[in-house]
RNA sequence: GGGCGCGUAGCUCAGUUGGUUAGAGCGCGUCGCUGAUAACGACGAGGUCCCAGAUUCGAGUUCUGGCGCGCCCA
C-alpha cells in the first residue's frame, strides 16, 4: 500500500533526514562491500587545503567528483574514494605568520622554527570541520576517515623515495635561476603565486643612450620600465634580422641607432627631427662595444676580455648581441639586457658563456642589488637604498650626464606579492634545485596526447602548449613548513646524496642528532610523529660521511614546492613503495579526475610530470589519469544599490532594502571582497540537490558558471518539484486505489526490475497495453540508453538536458493525458486499464528514482523510499544500492516515438488556434481539421487521437494529407539531397517549383511516386525524398501551423455546444470551491445551485449527470432552499449570474 | 606581447559532417488549463547570429583578417 505524499515539500529538511539514514545504515560503505572484487573504476581526490575556507566553487568540484562515481558504482564497478588534504607551504606559513603578527623570515627565525612549524602543523586543520560538513552535505561520498594528508610521515617518506630516484637518475640538480622573489620575505614565489599579484602600475618609461666605444659621437638608444637595473647592465641585446637605421639629430649633430621602423614614433615623442644616413641589419651591429650608463662596474671591467673557443679574444661585457626575443612591439629594437634581473637576460649569458673556452677568463653575473632588494656596495651612489626607490635619483644621474633621451610613463602589469600588497616583486637570481623536466618534453606530450580531455581543447591548447615550453622544474622553497628536500650533503667534499626513508637515514653510519626530536615529544607528548621528518628536527640529523674520512653528511636546508606534494599523490596516498603496494597497483592510473582549470599548471602537470618521470618503464599511455573535466571558474553574482554603496547583497536583501533601485553584477569570487554567500545558505534555502542539479544540468561544466541563486532556486521548479509532483500523483491516487503494487508479488524482489514487476498478478506485458502506457516506457527506455551513452563520455551536460525532458514528457503528456484513467469508478483490482496506468507509472517512477540518482542523490533515495515504502524489507534499502537501469531495447519504439510527436505538436497547435480564436478550452468545439505535409501517420492519428480531442475539447477531428481547401502547399527542393547533384542548377530549380502549383505536385507526387519539373532544357524527375513540402493556412482561417502540420479550427457553435461550455465552467467552479473547503478527494458533496438565466439553467439542467460526475457531487438541488450551513458564492457564467454552495454530505467515500 | 576560450533574443546559453523558416530556459506582459502541480500550456521579441573579406548552388556553422570580452602566461 502506498501513502499519499504532499505536494509541498521542505527539500533541505528532507535532505538531513537522508543524510542521518545514509550515516546510520552505512549505506556508502555498502554500495562499496556490494562491488567487492568487481571491475575497479579509479578516482583521485585532487588534495584540497583545509586551512582557508570553502566556498561555492569548491562546491562544483566536491559535485561533479561524487557524480561520476556515484555513477560508476551503479553502474557494477568498484570505486574507492579515498579523501585527501594538502597541508603544506607558503599559503599556511602566511596564516601563522599573521595570527603571530610577523612578517619576514628573520621574525619567523627569532620566533623559533621549532614552535613554528608546530603552529603550521595545528593550522592546517583549522577549517577541517567546515570541509567535512560541506562534503557531507552536498552529498560528496568519499572517505574522510582514511584520508591521506601530505605532512604525514609516510606521505613524505613516499615524496622522499621519489626524489631519491630523481636524483639518483641525475634527475634533481642545482642550479641558478632568475626568480620571481618577494624581497621583504626572502623568498621566491612560485607562477601561480605570482600570477595572483599582477596589478596595472605606471612606472618610468626610459630611453638611454649608450655610446659606442669605436664610433665617435654615436649612441645606441636603448628602452627599459625598470631604471634600477640599468646599473647592472650587461649587454644591449638586438635581432639579428631587424632593420636598423643611423640617424643624424638635426640639432646637436649627435648620431643615433634605433630600429629602422621606429625611428618616425620616436622622434615625435621626444620632439627631435632626425634624419636617416644609413640602414642596415642588427646583425652588423653585434660585437660593438659601447659605454654603460652607469659607471660602477665599467671602471673595473671596461676592457675585460676572455679567450673564446675559436681563440679569438672577445670583450667579456658591453657589447651588442644577436637576440631572437627583440621585437618592435614596443622600445627602440635595442634590448638592455642585466642578466641578474630577468630570465631571457640571464638566458643571453648562458649563450655568450658558452661561446668563451674553458680556461678562459669569463663574463660574471653582475648584480648590484642585494637579496633585500636593496643596492649594495657594487653601486655606491645608492647603496642600501630600495630600488624602486632609486629609480628617480639613477634616471636624474642619467640627465645629468647627458644620457637621458626621453623619460616618459608606461602602464602595465606588474606583480606585486599576493600577501602583501604593497610590495612589489623583482627577478632575482637565486640558487635552487630543479627537476629536469625538460628531458621529459616528449614523453609527456606522449602521456597527454593519450589523455582523455574535456573539453577536448585542453590537450592541445592549455596543457599542450605548457608541456611544449616546459622548463625545468625549481623545486626547492627557502622556506620552513614543507616535504623537507632528502639530500644531505658532505661538509668537506661537498658531494650529496638522497635519503628514501627515515628508517633509511637511522641505518646511516654514525647518525646524530635525533635527541632533538626526542627531547620534544618528551616535553610535549601530544606532539604527531609525523613533525619528526620535518624542519627543524630533521636538519638536526647529521650522519658520517662516505666521501670523506671524519666528515658529517648534513641536510640541504630547503624545503620543496608543495605542488610536488600534490603529484606525488598517486603513490604517495598508500605510503608507496614503503608500503602499500598493492593498493596502488590496483589503483593506478586514475580513471577519472577533476579540478578547476586553474590546475592546468598546478595539479594536472605535477601529476603528469611526476608520474612520467618516474614510471617511464610503463609503457601504455595515460597515466596517471586517463579522464579529466576540466572545470571553468566560478563567478559571482551579487546585487548592489545604483550608486554602489551597498554592496554583495541577495536579491532578497537588495529589494528589501533598496526598493526597486538596484543592479545584479557578475564578477571574479574573491575572497577580500567577500562577494559571494557561504555554501551553507543554499543548503539551508534550497537544499544539496538543487545545487547540485543547476551545477549538471545548466551549462557544460568547463563553462564558466554563475553562482547566481536564482539560477539555482530555478532548477527546483523546472525539475525537481515536477519530478515530486508526478510521484504525489501517484501515491495520491494509489492510496485512494489502494493499488498494492509490488505487494502482490509473492516471489522474490530485490531492486524492482521490469522481470521482478512481471511476477504481480495485475502487471500486464507491455505490449498488451494501451499507446500512451507504451509510449512512456519507449520514452523511458530510449532515455535510458541516451543517459548512459552520454555518461560512459563523461558528458554530464547532455546526460541531464535527456532526463528533464523525459520527466517533462512523464509530467506534461503522460500524467496530464492520463489522469481521468486514475479517477474511474472501477478499483485497480478491476480494471485492467487502471492497472496498466498504475504499473506504468510506478514502473517509470521507480526507473527514473535510480536513473536520476547520482546526479540527485537525495531527492532519488526519497523517491525509492516513498515507492519501496510497502515491500521495504524485500527491497533494496538505498536507490544507491541499486544498479543503474538496463536498456529493455524490445521497449524501444521509435516509430511510436514519431507518431506521438506529431500528435503533441497537433494538440500545442490547436492550443494555439484556440487561442487567436479566443476560444477558451473549456468551450467544446465541433470539429479540427489536420492537415498533414505527409500521409504515414494518418491511420494511426485517425484511431488514437482521443487524447487530443480531450486536450483540445473537440468533438472530432479530421486528418488530410494534401488535399485541404484551408492549405496552400509550397514544395521546395530537399538541399541536402540535392545539393550534390545539381549544384549550381539549385536555386533555379527552387524557383521553377515556387512557380507550380504545390497542390498539383503533390497530387502527381502522391499518384505517380515522382513529380516532373522542367529545367531549362531539361524534364528532372525528383523522388519523394528529394523534395520537401510546406504547408501554409490560408488566410481567412483560424489556423496555426508547424512542423509537421496545420491545424485549422471549426469555429461555428450550436447553442448546445454553448451550453456544455456553460456546464464546464461550473464544473471548474465547483472543483474550485472543493479545493477551498478544503475537501479529501474521495468527498461526496451537495450542490446547491441558485439560476435565473433560462438557458444557463438548461445547460445544467442538460448537463448534470457530467457535472456530478466530475465533481463527487450526490445531486444538484437547483433554486431550492438552501441550508443556512451552507454559503452561496455568485459567479458569472459568460455573463450569466450564477450563485453556487457546496455541503459535505458523506466523507472519504472511495 | 603570446596561448586558449568566448561573442547568437532583455538575461543565461544550445545550435550536431554547411542545406534555405536559428532554438531553449529565465525574466516580463497577456490569455488559457487545472481536484498532482509551489506547476503547466499558448502568444508576444520581429535577432545586423561582433565586423569585413574568402570558399560554396548554399555560411550562425569552414577559412583569413580585424574588433571586443574572459582566463592563463609573460
Amino acid at each position: 500500500m502506498f501513502k499519499a505524499i504532499s505536494t509541498s515539500v521542505q527539500f533541505p529538511q528532507q535532505e538531513e533526514k537522508i543524510l542521518q539514514f545514509w550515516k546510520d545504515k552505512r549505506i556508502y560503505a555498502k554500495s562499496l562491500e556490494r562491488r567487492e572484487g568487481a571491475e575497479p573504476f579509479v578516482f583521485y581526490e585532487g588534495p584540497p587545503t583545509a586551512n582557508g575556507l570553502p566556498h561555492p566553487g569548491h562546491c562544483l568540484t566536491r559535485a561533479i567528483k561524487d557524480l561520476f562515481p556515484r555513477y560508476k558504482t551503479m553502474r557494477g564497478f568498484r570505486c574507492e574514494r579515498k579523501a585527501g588534504w594538502d597541508t603544506h607551504g607558503l599559503p599556511v606559513e602566511v596564516e601563522v605568520c599573521k595570527e603571530l603578527g610577523i612578517h619576514g623570515k628573520d621574525e619567523i627565525e627569532s620566533y623559533g622554527i621549532e614552535p613554528f612549524i608546530q603552529q603550521c602543523q595545528q593550522s592546517v586543520w583549522r577549517y577541517m570541520q567546515e570541509w567535512e560538513r560541506l562534503t557531507e552535505r552536498i552529498g560528496f561520498w568519499i572517505d574522510l576517515s582514511e584520508a591521506y594528508v601530505t605532512y604525514h610521515q609516510s606521505y613524505v617518506e613516499s615524496v622522499w623515495w621519489s626524489l631519491k630516484k630523481l636524483f639518483d637518475e641525475g634527475l634533481l640538480y642545482r642550479g641558478h635561476k632568475i626568480v620571481w622573489w618577494w624581497a621583504q620575505g626572502g623568498t621566491a614565489l612560485s607562477s601561480g603565486e605570482v600570477g595572483q599579484g599582477y596589478r596595472e602600475v605606471a612606472d618610468p618609461s626610459v630611453y638611454v643612450k649608450f655610446p659606442l666605444v669605436d664610433e665617435e659621437n654615436t649612441s645606441l638608444v636603448v628602452w627599459t620600465t625598470t631604471p634600477w637595473t640599468l646599473p647592472s647592465n650587461t649587454y644591449t641585446a638586438v635581432h639579428p634580422e631587424i632593420e636598423y637605421a643611423l640617424c643624424r639629430d638635426a640639432e646637436s649633430g649627435e648620431r643615433l641607432i634605433i630600429a629602422r621602423e621606429l625611428v618616425e614614433g620616436l622622434a615625435e615623442k621626444a620632439k627631435r627631427e632626425w634624419s636617416v644616413e644609413k640602414t642596415f641589419s642588427g646583425r652588423e651591429l653585434v660585437g660593438k662595444r659601447y659605454v654603460p650608463p652607469t659607471d660602477n662596474y665599467y671602471a673595473q671591467h671596461a676592457d675585460a676580455c676572455g679567450t673564446l673557443l675559436d681563440g679569438t679574444r672577445e670583450s667579456l661585457y658591453w657589447r651588442v648581441v644577436a637576440a631572437d626575443f627583440v621585437t618592435l612591439d614596443s622600445g627602440t629594437g635595442l634590448v638592455h639586457t642585466a642578466p641578474a634581473f630577468g630570465e631571457v637576460d640571464y638566458e643571453l649569458l648562458v649563450q655568450e658563456l658558452k661561446r668563451f673556452a674553458e680556461d678562459s677568463e669569463k663574463p660574471g653575473l653582475l648584480c648590484a642589488v642585494g637579496p633585500d632588494g636593496k643596492f649594495t656596495e657594487d653601486y655606491p651612489d645608492q647603496q642600501g637604498v630600495w630600488v624602486k626607490d632609486a629609480d628617480k635619483p639613477i634616471c636624474q644621474a642619467l640627465k645629468a650626464s647627458g644620457r637621458l633621451l626621453l623619460l616618459d610613463q608606461y602602464l602595465h602589469d606588474y606583480p606585486f606579492c599576493w600577501r602583501a600588497e604593497q610590495d612589489p616583486l623583482i627577478q632575482y637570481p637565486r640558487e635552487s634545485w630543479f627537476i629536469r623536466t625538460t628531458e621529459f618534453r616528449e614523453k609527456m606530450l606522449a602521456n597527454n596526447s593519450k589523455i582523455g580531455w574535456l573539453p577536448e581543447n585542453i590537450r592541445d591548447g592549455r596543457f599542450g602548449n605548457f608541456l611544449e615550453s616546459n622548463v625545468d622544474w625549481a623545486l626547492s622553497r627557502e622556506r620552513y613548513w614543507g616535504t623537507p628536500l632528502p639530500v644531505w650533503e658532505c661538509e668537506h667534499t661537498g658531494r650529496r646524496e638522497a635519503v628514501g626513508s627515515y628508517a633509511e637515514l637511522l641505518a646511516k653510519p654514525e647518525v646524530e642528532g635525533t635527541q632533538m626530536w626526542l627531547a620534544a615529544k618528551a616535553e610535549k607528548p601530544e606532539l604527531p610523529e609525523d613533525l619528526k621528518v620535518h624542519k627543524p628536527y630533521i636538519d638536526a640529523i647529521t650522519y658520517a660521511s662516505p666521501f670523506a674520512a671524519g666528515a658529517r653528511m648534513k641536510r640541504v636546508s630547503e624545503v620543496i614546492d608543495c605542488w610536488y606534494d600534490s603529484g606525488a599523490m598517486p603513490f604517495a596516498q598508500w605510503g608507496y613503495p614503503h608500503t602499500g603496494q598493492e593498493q596502488f597497483q590496483n589503483a593506478f592510473p586514475a580513471d577519472f579526475i577533476s579540478e578547476a582549470i586553474d590546475q592546468t599548471r598546478g595539479w594536472f602537470y605535477s601529476q603528469l610530470a611526476i608520474s612520467t618521470m618516474l614510471f617511464g618503464e610503463r609503457q601504455t599511455f595515460p597515466h596517471p589519469f586517463k579522464n579529466c573535466i576540466v572545470l571553468g571558474l566560478m563567478l559571482a553574482e551579487w546585487y548592489e544599490s545604483k550608486d554602489g554603496k551597498q554592496r554583495f547583497l541577495t536579491e532578497e536583501e537588495a529589494s528589501e532594502k533598496l526598493g526597486g533601485k538596484y543592479v545584479s553584477k557578475v564578477g571574479k569570487m574573491s575572497k577580500s571582497l567577500r562577494n559571494y554567500r557561504s555554501p551553507q545558505e543554499i543548503f539551508d534555502k534550497h537544499g544539496a540537490d538543487a545545487l547540485r542539479w543547476y551545477f549538471f544540468a545548466n551549462q557544460p561544466p568547463w563553462s564558466s558558471i554563475i553562482y547566481s541563486e536564482r539560477a539555482i532556486r530555478d532548477s527546483i521548479p523546472e525539475f525537481m518539484l515536477r519530478m515530486w509532483n508526478v510521484l504525489s500523483f501517484f501515491t495520491i491516487y494509489a492510496e485512494i486505489d489502494k493499488f498494492e503494487g509490488p505487494l502482490e508479488i509473492d516471489g522474490s524482489l530485490d531492486q524492482l526490475t521490469a522481470a521482478e514487476l512481471a511476477q504481480a498478478t495485475t502487471y500486464r506485458p507491455v505490449a498488451e497495453r494501451g499507446e500512451l502506457d507504451r509510449w512512456i516506457l519507449s520514452e523511458l527506455a530510449l532515455a535510458t540508453g541516451r543517459v548512459v551513452e552520454r555518461m560512459d563520455a563523461y558528458d554530464n551536460y547532455a546526460a541531464c538536458q535527456q532526463i528533464s525532458s523525459l520527466v517533462d514528457a512523464l509530467s506534461n503528456w503522460y500524467v496530464r493525458r492520463c489522469r481521468d484513467r486514475f479517477w474511474g469508478a472501477e478499483t485497480a483490482a478491476q480494471s485492467k486499464d487502471k492497472a496498466d496506468a498504475y504499473w506504468t507509472l510506478y514502473e517509470v517512477l521507480v526507473e527514473l528514482s535510480k536513473l536520476v540518482a547520482p546526479f540527485v542523490p537525495f531527492l532519488a533515495e526519497s523517491m525509492w523510499h516513498a515507492l519501496t515504502e510497502c515491500v521495504r524489507d524485500k527491497v533494496r534499502e538505498s536507490v544507491h544500492l541499486c544498479d543503474y537501469p538496463q536498456v529493455l531495447e524490445d521497449r524501444c519504439d521509435t516509430v511510436l516515438a514519431g507518431r506521438m510527436q506529431v500528435l503533441r505538436e497537433v494538440a500545442s497547435l490547436g492550443r494555439s488556434a484556440r487561442m487567436d480564436a479566443k476560444l477558451k478550452v473549456r468551450q467544446p468545439l465541433a470539429s479540427v481539421e489536420v492537415s498533414l505535409a505527409d500521409d504515414r501517420h494518418i491511420d494511426w492519428l485517425s484511431e488514437h487521437d482521443e487524447i487530443v480531442r480531450k486536450e483540445l475539447n473537440v468533438k472530432k477531428i479530421s486528418y488530410n494529407a494534401g488535399n485541404s481547401h484551408y492549405i496552400e502547399y509550397q514544395i521546395l527542393p530537399n538541399f541536402k539531397k540535392l545539393g550534390p547533384k545539381l549544384g549550381k542548377r539549385l536555386p533555379a530549380l527552387k524557383q521553377a517549383l515556387g512557380k507550380l502549383d504545390g497542390g498539383a505536385l503533390l497530387a502527381q507526387m502522391k499518384s505517380a511516386g515522382k513529380v516532373e519539373v522542367q529545367l531549362d532544357d531539361e524534364v528532372l524527375t525528383l523522388d519523394g525524398e528529394e523534395i520537401e513540402v510546406r504547408l501554409q493556412a490560408k488566410s481567412g482561417w483560424t489556423a496555426s501551423q508547424g512542423k509537421y502540420c496545420v491545424v485549422v479550427l471549426s469555429t461555428d457553435l450550436t447553442p448546445e455546444l454553448i451550453r456544455e461550455g456553460y456546464a464546464r465552467d461550473l464544473v471548474r467552479f465547483i472543483q474550485d470551491s472543493r479545493k477551498q473547503r478544503e475537501c479529501q478527494f474521495t468527498d461526496r458533496i451537495q450542490v446547491f445551485i441558485q439560476v435565473q438565466d433560462e438557458q444557463l439553467k438548461t445547460a445544467i439542467q442538460e448537463n448534470e449527470a457530467y457535472i456530478t460526475g466530475e465533481t463527487l457531487a450526490v445531486d444538484l438541488k437547483i433554486n431550492e432552499k438552501v441550508p443556512p450551513a451552507v454559503s452561496m458564492t455568485s459567479f458569472a457564467v459568460d455573463g450569466k449570474s450564477v450563485e453556487v454552495g457546496i455541503d459535505v454530505v458523506q466523507v472519504g467515500v472511495s
